[in-house]
RNA sequence: GGCGCCGUGCCCAAGUGGUUAAGGGAAGGGUCUGCAAAACCCUCAUUCAGCAGUUCGAAUCUGCUCGGCGCCUCCA
């Protein structure tokens, strides 16, 4: 296998370029996760979902991986009128409208969030990071780099709490292009806070000892600022300098900014090499939003009866820099291509055919895998390597029945795809658990439908045997014939 | 006001200087099947928003026009 560039857009240097590695096959990456005030939609995940990509592509390479992607369980605020001097904490906010739904406190609904998120992550066949470290389980680190800066001198406490000196880092905005002279003539009306040296300084800490999580400091009970958390923990696990640090593209200001100047005035070395951003999608050609009824979470979509797998193929299938429109109809046709993929599974898995040569079906899937990968190679160019994915699932489903040397062949592609693109299953051992719940119609379980419908079948009443699979039709249900009997899924709406 | 993205067949979408403009969906035709589904085969852009220019050569580069969108201290 001829070595293989990995290329990525930084957005520091504004270009497409080799992702390098500071220890020599080895990646070190970052990731900024969610805070954990509500369930994670599909926007999320849709910015999730290519550091899953980075990390499989990685892996594809033979490269190690280091990935450490975090859960923000401690508010950050809603006002943004001062960089972050002000407002409602999303947590506490998001406590008092849900409170006595499910939670008796705060720290009961950031667990709940938490789990949801996670299972949502795995749902997606996400890859799992070494460390999913919690930020109320970092506050001391957080502590120690707010004290380090106070002494270095980019940071002053003031009766409020802490906050960083953007005047002390020459660099401060080198990332997203809002330097210091910029902020200063931005347009938006802004409230000053008095005990900052200028607006454009951010909080470490903040001294508040009626919030609802609370910790004990150098300057009282408090808590910390939203940015320090990630800086901390990118440190813990991985050190003073990063490989890859990625997000959504709302993160790269003042998020990410805020974290570059705190990490590298306190260490003095770069943070992070290579920077990762991710657009924003839109749903049904708008801004996804409540209002206007096309917010969806994955656990919605999957209620709805799509595949799990759907949904990440859907969120994937356009590069991660490219406006990306989710739409439903896209979300059938992922439906469908994993469908496709599943069914060359069950075709390895009862090879039936007539063996003969298969030099040519084993150089075509291994020629399409390695374009796959040099496509992912390319900034994760997903349409390209789910193209070829697809080309190779043709390529299987082609032969009328395989032989045990092409099912072995097939086999072996399949499961390189799978963990490359992550939408070719794998089916686990008899199924994944999880009974369904058998839908009753009429009274009847689907399955006395079904049996029935065989009665009549056997008795060739096919009047009889239609009318049934009409009958599950309008109840939101298809009936699927195959050799081994017949079975039943949910229609999508 | 600043920064940036996009406009390719009925729909989604890759391609960013040079052989036949990927791939998916829909649609139409066919094979198979009691029906349905699945699967396979065939058909489906002399053309890339418009105009002007650079070039031997442009969907790809430059300029302008029209249209859609994102970010600029809540947000993935």
């Amino acid at each position: 296998m001829p070595d293989r560039v990995f290329k990525l857009y930084d957005t520091m240097s504004r270009q497409v370029k080799e992702l390098r590695t500071v220890e020599p096959g080895h990646l070190k990456f970052y990731t900024c996760g969610p805070t954990v005030y509500s369930y994670a939609h599909i926007g999320n995940f849709r910015s999730f979902l290519p550091a899953d990509l980075v990390v499989r592509t990685a892996k594809a390479l033979g490269w190690r991986v280091t990935w450490v992607t975090n859960i923000t369980d401690v508010g950050h605020l809603t006002e943004d009128d001062v960089a972050d001097a002000g407002g409602e904490d999303r947590m506490e906010k998001a406590l008092r409208s849900k409170e006595g739904e499910h939670f008796s406190n705060i720290w009961d609904l950031a667990e709940y969030y938490t789990n949801a998120y996670l299972k949502d992550w795995s749902d997606l066949n996400m890859t799992e990071p070494h460390v999913r470290p919690r930020a109320t389980q970092h506050v001391r680190e957080q502590i120690t780099m707010t004290e380090a800066l106070i002494d270095k001198g980019n940071a002053y406490e003031t009766p409020t709490g802490v906050y960083f000196d953007v005047n002390s880092d020459n660099e401060y905005g080198k990332l997203s292009g809002n330097t210091r002279d910029k902020l200063k003539e931005a347009v938006r009306e802004v409230v000053l806070d008095d005990n900052k040296r200028q607006q454009a300084d951010f909080a470490l800490w903040k001294k508040d000892d009626k919030h609802l999580m609370q910790w004990f400091s150098p300057w009282g009970w408090g808590f910390p600022g939203w940015h320090i958390e990630c800086s901390a923990m990118a440190r813990a696990y991985l050190g003073d300098t990063i490989d890859l640090h990625s997000g959504g593209e709302d993160n790269m200001f003042p998020h990410h900014e805020c974290e570059i100047a705190q990490s590298e005035t306190f260490t003095g070395k770069p943070f992070s090499n290579h920077w990762m951003h991710v657009r924003f999608l839109q749903v049904e050609g708008e801004k996804m939003a409540k209002r206007t009824g096309n917010f969806y979470t994955v656990r919605d979509l999957i209620e709805q009866g799509y595949d799990p797998l759907a949904v990440r193929y859907a969120l994937i299938s356009v590069p991660y820099g490219k406006p990306f429109n989710f739409t439903l109809q896209g979300l059938k046709d992922a439906q469908g291509n994993v469908e496709r993929f599943r069914e060359c599974w069950r075709r390895v898995e009862d090879p039936t055919g007539a063996s003969g040569d298969s030099s040519a079906f084993k150089r075509d899937l291994e020629r399409l895998y390695s374009e796959s990968l040099d496509a992912m190679c390319e900034d994760l160019n997903t349409s390209v390597a789910i193209a070829k994915a697809l080309e190779g699932a043709k390529t299987i489903l082609r032969e009328q029945g395989l032989d045990s040397a092409r099912a072995s062949i097939a086999r072996e592609f399949l499961t390189k795809v799978d963990g490359l693109l992550g939408i070719s299953p794998q089916p686990r051992s008899k199924d994944t658990g999880e009974p369904t719940a058998s839908p009753v119609i009429d009274g009847k379980p689907i399955e006395v439908w079904i049996e029935e419908r065989a009665s009549a079948k056997r008795a060739k009443d096919f009047a009889q045997s239609d009318a049934i699979r009409d009958k599950v039709s309008e109840a939101g249900y298809e009936l699927r014939d195959s050799p081994e009997g017949t079975t039943w899924t949910k229609k999508l709406g």
